[in-house]
DNA sequence: TGAAAAAGTGACCCAATAGTTACATTGCTT
DNA sequence: AAGCAATGTAACTATTGGGTCACTTTTTCA
């Protein structure tokens, strides 16, 4: 009998479900950097060291990848919510843990997939499916700045309008944010969320926007910022 | 002689000049709804009744469409950077004037080209060109925004941050409006302009940002949006 | 230890597509 | 009407890249 290592080591099924882990978050950065079609299957598996031939025992095919790392992002977006409905004390509040909780998550852990930008790519069926959970996702978002509304914490103003412009603020954060800058994901995604949040903010508090950067030279954020984007 | 018809009849460079015109904006199209890598160049003669070879009579190749695109859109933000300089009152109206008639060219005219998404497509020279470009406006953009810290219209705020918001927003506006939509484009440029430049203003103003839709139903509005994606 | 299962690879196939070329057509000019 | 330049097209070439397969290497486990 072989020692068993309690259960540290992963089991074969288990090691297989990382490593297919791993190629979806490989994908999901090159998908981010240079698109759904601008990315080949050689560059995931480079990017891994392995061989293009290797990934397909992973994965059954390359839109199988940006389904997958589309639902990882929306599966990310859900969590937040609920954690935001137990913690937050009004709509604004539970607005801004979502907002700042899901763009954490993808700037920190998942290697920022902008996935959504290449929502086009999908094939119909994994489009629907992903519309369907988006659809889901925004009218939750509608559905916080109308009890924001409700209670006082949020300005009268068009939900869906409202809704559009946060995302397109969070959506972009991967055009400019680098890994190796100054800013971590955490100060990043606090900042940009007070700041946008101002926009409906019933009682807006510019100490909150003024707070977080600022405090390193212009020239560090200025190199840790949009460098190497491939010119 | 043949009758010169004055000027009306524009002579054959001419011609050839505004065809040119139209299969960028073509592209300028495809590229917004597909990626440049999902877009090939019979896209875009079908687009244009024509064959692909015919494109090939104006343009050198498709790298040199998405330059073009790209470049359509930086002429578009200098000239409404100048018109805001000349009529906006203070930092923070300057800066509305130019997001505005910025958004309002991008999806009236030029058919929403969110080019910019595809900067990593670019080739080297062409994306040392434009990256020139486009940290010029970055640049313009903060100094605005410094402006209007200094007048006193905007609130202490770090000026790099709230630019990569505000151009988050703006430059997100072709994954959701739709041509065939209820909302004109000069009714979407000055509501969100109006929603998002209130996360800076020292005097935020409800009744800016309350105004605009609302005014139909909302059924035709969830039809006129983004429904038509590819799903 | 040895056999079977799992993991990985290089070489290949094939569809899509950027770009070219030889030819047809249109329409302006004399 | 003749001729010529401009415009357009269909068919072709070459390359890229998704996906497969026969084969080798590594790991598992009786």
């Amino acid at each position: 009998m072989v020692p068993t290592w309690g259960d540290a080591l992963p089991n074969m099924s288990e090691r297989a479900e990382i490593k297919r882990g791993s190629i979806v978050r490989a994908a999901a950065q090159c998908f981010n950097r240079s698109g759904f079609q601008g990315t080949s299957m050689d560059d995931i598996a480079d990017r891994l060291g392995v061989s293009k031939a290797a990934l397909y025992r992973y994965v059954k095919n390359k839109h199988e990848l940006l389904f997958a790392s589309f639902n990882m992002a929306m599966d990310s977006t859900f969590a937040n919510f609920d954690r935001a409905e137990r913690e937050g004390v009004n709509g604004l509040e539970k607005l801004r843990l979502t907002l700042r909780g899901y763009l954490e998550e993808m700037i920190g852990k998942l290697g920022h997939p902008v996935v959504l930008l290449e929502e086009g790519a999908l094939l119909p069926d994994q489009s629907r499916a992903i519309v369907r959970r988006r659809d889901q996702a925004e009218k939750r978002y509608r559905a916080l700045i109308a009890e924001g509304i409700g209670d006082g914490s949020i300005i009268a103003c068009d939900p869906k309008l409202a809704v559009f412009a946060l995302l397109g603020a969070i959506n972009w954060v991967p055009k400019w944010y680098r890994d190796n800058g100054e800013w971590s994901a955490t100060e990043v995604a606090e900042s940009l969320v007070a700041l946008i949040t101002r926009s409906i903010a019933a009682q807006p508090d510019s100490r909150r926007v003024h707070r977080v950067p600022a405090a390193r030279s212009r020239q560090s954020i200025r190199n840790a910022t949009r460098q190497g984007d491939r010119s």
